[in-house]
DNA sequence: TCTCCATATTGACAACCATCGATGCAGATG
DNA sequence: CATCTGCATCGATGGTTGTCAATATGGAGA
């Protein structure tokens, strides 16, 4: 409850003329599922080596990163979960592969919209 | 201490002839810095309305984003250390601008090396 | 069926993070 | 000097995350 004021009309923003919206609430979410899945070292390294791949990669050939199997896993899944990578069981073996055009909402940072 | 084993001979990994090397660590690294300074639905609003406005932008034009003041506050913070804004201060009003080619370490993603 | 191997899941834990209210600080203005 | 305002910092808190050891799962082979 504050009184009644009658003299706010000068500056009560500064004049830079700012008006650009930038992303939706909704847009800034979906990239940043992307964004969330890749900011970490381990899982752009497992990243880069599965979409670099000619074919698909196995996961016996991600076990030289650094951190135990269990967390390889556990990278894999949520690399999976973004809907970054997608996996095959054949036989003993279970390959991994990118899903193409999963890096295409990065393209919103960009430039406008 | 294993026993002296003499058949581990036959496929010991699968042979997709998988040796892509990736991102090194300190490549990883770098990438990653980047990635988790943008990794935040409220972090990726403040930085596209930064980087898409045409000039500078006050602080006072990033209040509406949802979060507290002093919350908007420190996601300015988190953005500058990660070295994707500068600020300046003019009189009453604090001014941010994003840095030029502060996304290159992104193009790394984008295939090879 | 019994064993072995590759991978996934579970459970636990420490570290980190986003958020807010309260407070501090620096210019501007009276 | 006193006060107001815009922004940053502090301290606390609940939630998330990366990691590992232990265990489960499921296919292959003896």
């Amino acid at each position: 409850m504050s009184p009644t004021r009658t003299l706010p009309l000068a500056a009560t923003t500064c004049d830079d003329g700012c008006a650009a919206p930038g992303l939706s609430e909704a847009q800034a979410e979906t990239v940043a599922v992307v964004l969330k899945a890749l900011a970490d070292p381990v899982r752009l390294r497992i990243w880069s080596r599965i979409a670099g791949a000619d074919g698909q990669t196995c996961v016996c050939d991600l076990q030289d990163v650094g951190v135990s199997q269990p967390t390889v896993s556990h990278h894999l899944r949520k690399l999976r979960e973004a809907g970054l990578i997608d996996c095959e069981r054949r036989g003993t073996w279970v390959y991994y592969w990118a899903i193409p055009g999963a890096l295409a909402p990065l393209d919103a940072l960009r430039s406008g919209t």
